[in-house]
DNA sequence: TTAATAGTGTCTGTAAGACACTATGAT
DNA sequence: ATCATAGTGTCTTACAGACACTATTAA
C-alpha cells in the first residue's frame, strides 16, 4: 500500500547507527492517534454510511464511525503498523470484508484540540467504498453495541459523535469530486451491472440526475477506453432487459492511493 | 481555520461528566506527531520548495522539510494546539512569514511504521504557497543548521530525510492538479502580475508550455468571473510593455482548506 | 530598423447539456 | 395494446489545443 512514498532504506553510517542506539525519546506529552473509517455503499438508491453507535461515554448512544487506536511498538525496534494497515484492518475487524474487495483511501488528518473530550486524540480519517452486494456479508463487529448504514442525507450532526458528521461531509464530498475522473465507481456496484444501474450510482453520488443520452455516451467512451467491458447475459427488469457490463481490472494500483 | 468541521460544542450530560471528571487515560504506547510544511514559491523560472539542513542525527546533512511536534497538552483540560494551528506555528517560526500571507493546505498524514528511525512518528503533511515576492523576507529559522529554497525537479531521494521526498512529490502533484481548478495561483505571484507572468507560473506547474492565445482565453473568463481585475499601470519589460492586472479578494475562504 | 515580446484571431476536435425520439419486452 | 424503461440521434454551447498573425516598445 501507499506505493508512492518510496521505502526509508538507506545505509547508516557508524557513527548515526551509534546515535540510534544510545536514543532515548524525551518524554514530551504524546497524543493518542487513532484510524477511522467512512464506509461508504448505496442502497436503496441512497448513499449509506456505516456508522456504530456508542455504547460508552463520551458521546454514548451517539452514531461514530468505526475506528481505534493505531498500533505503535514499544520502541525503535518494533513501530506498530503503517497507517493504512491500521486503516485496513479496523475495516476488516469491523465488516469482515477483505480490503482486496474495498476501495480505501485516506482522506486526511482530523486533530482540533477538544474534538474528544477525554483526551487529546489525533485521528486519520479513511473512506472506504463497499460493493453493496458485499453489504449483506457485513457482520457486526467487536466492541459496537450496534451498527446500521445510515443514509448520509439524513444525518444529524447532533446524532454523531465527536467530529465525525464533518468529517463523513467531507468524505462524501470528496467522493463525488473523484468519481467523475476515475473509475472508483467500480467499487460501488455489482461485479456486472448495467448502464442505468452505474448511471444511477453516478447520479447519487453527485447528487444530479445524470442524462440518459449524455451517459451513455460517456460510458461508451470508458468501453472504447477498455475501462469496461460487455458481460454475457442481460439483466431482467421490470421492463426491457438491460445488457449487462463489467470494469475490467485496473492497471493502475487502486488501493490506498493518498489523491 | 477549518471551518468545514464543525466545533464540537454540545450539552454534557450530568452522567458523562462524571464519567469525564473520573477519566484516566489507559497508558497504551503512543506515537509522537509532528507537522512538516512543504513551502513552495517559484523563482527563477523553477518551482522551489523551502528545505533546511539537518544538523543532527538521523540523516544528519540530508535535506528535510521544516516541521516540529505537535503541541499536546498534559489533560483533558490543556489539549494544546490544532493540526492547522501548528503548522501555522512552523511556518511563521520558520520563515517569519504571517500566515495571512501565505495559502496553507493540509496534504495528508504519512505514517509508515520506520519512517523515522529513532521512533514510531506519524507526521501530518501541508504544503504552502509563498510569492516569490515575500521569499527575501524570509529569515533562516530556529534550530537549522542551514535553509534553501531548492528546486523540486533537481531534488535527489537520496540527499533528503526520512520520507520527505515522497512528500515533497505528492505536495507538487496536489499542486499541480488543483492550480487549473481555483484560484490557488494567486498565492504564487506577486500582488500584481501580467499576463505572461501568470502563464509563466502556470507552465511552470504544470511543466507544459501554455499557449499564449489559449491561455489569454482563460484569463479573460477569469476577469468576466471577477477573479481577476485589471489594476493601475504598465510593467516595463525588455520589449512592449504589458498590462498589470490583480487577483480580487476571494469570497470563499481559501486558508487552510483541506480539499 | 530590428529584435523581442505583448496581444489577437481563427480553425478544429472533443465533450457536456438539453431534449426529442425509437426499440423492446412484461403485463 | 400499452406502459415502462432501455437505448439512439441531434442540436447547441463551451472549452482546449494548435497556430498564424498583428502591435508596440526598447535598443
Amino acid at each position: 500500500m501507499s506505493k508512492k512514498t518510496e521505502a526509508v532504506t538507506r545505509r547508516v553510517d557508524p557513527e548515526e547507527a551509534a546515535f540510534l542506539r544510545d536514543y532515548r525519546p524525551a518524554d514530551f506529552p504524546r497524543p493518542s492517534v487513532t484510524v477511522d473509517v467512512a464506509a461508504f455503499s448505496v442502497l436503496d438508491a441512497e448513499l449509506r454510511v456505516l456508522l456504530v453507535k456508542r455504547g460508552g461515554h463520551p458521546f454514548k448512544g451517539a452514531w461514530a464511525l468505526p475506528g481505534g487506536f493505531v498500533r505503535v511498538g514499544d520502541g525503535h525496534r518494533d513501530q506498530g503498523e503503517d497507517l493504512d494497515a491500521a486503516a485496513t484492518r479496523e475495516l476488516e475487524e469491523e465488516t469482515g470484508l477483505r480490503a482486496s474487495d474495498v476501495y480505501l483511501e485516506q482522506l486526511g488528518a482530523f486533530g482540533k484540540a477538544a474534538r474528544d473530550p477525554r483526551m487529546r486524540v489525533i485521528t486519520v480519517a479513511y473512506y472506504a467504498l463497499i460493493r453493496p452486494d458485499l453489504v449483506p456479508l457485513v457482520r457486526g463487529g467487536g466492541d459496537a453495541a450496534a451498527a446500521d448504514w445510515l443514509s448520509v442525507n439524513a444525518l444529524r450532526p447532533a446524532d454523531m459523535a465527536f467530529d465525525h458528521h464533518g468529517i463523513v461531509t467531507q468524505a462524501a464530498r470528496r467522493m463525488a469530486e473523484r468519481v467523475s475522473s476515475s473509475s472508483i465507481a467500480s467499487s460501488l456496484v455489482t461485479k456486472t451491472f448495467t448502464i442505468p444501474e452505474l448511471r444511477h450510482v453516478y447520479a447519487i453520488l453527485t447528487g444530479k440526475p445524470q442524462d440518459p443520452g449524455n451517459f451513455r455516451r460517456k460510458f461508451e467512451r470508458m468501453v472504447e477506453e477498455g475501462i469496461i467491458e460487455q458481460a454475457p447475459g442481460k439483466r431482467i427488469t421490470a421492463s426491457k432487459p438491460a445488457l449487462v457490463y463489467r470494469f475490467l481490472p485496473e492497471k493502475t494500483e487502486h488501493e490506498c492511493r493518498r489523491r
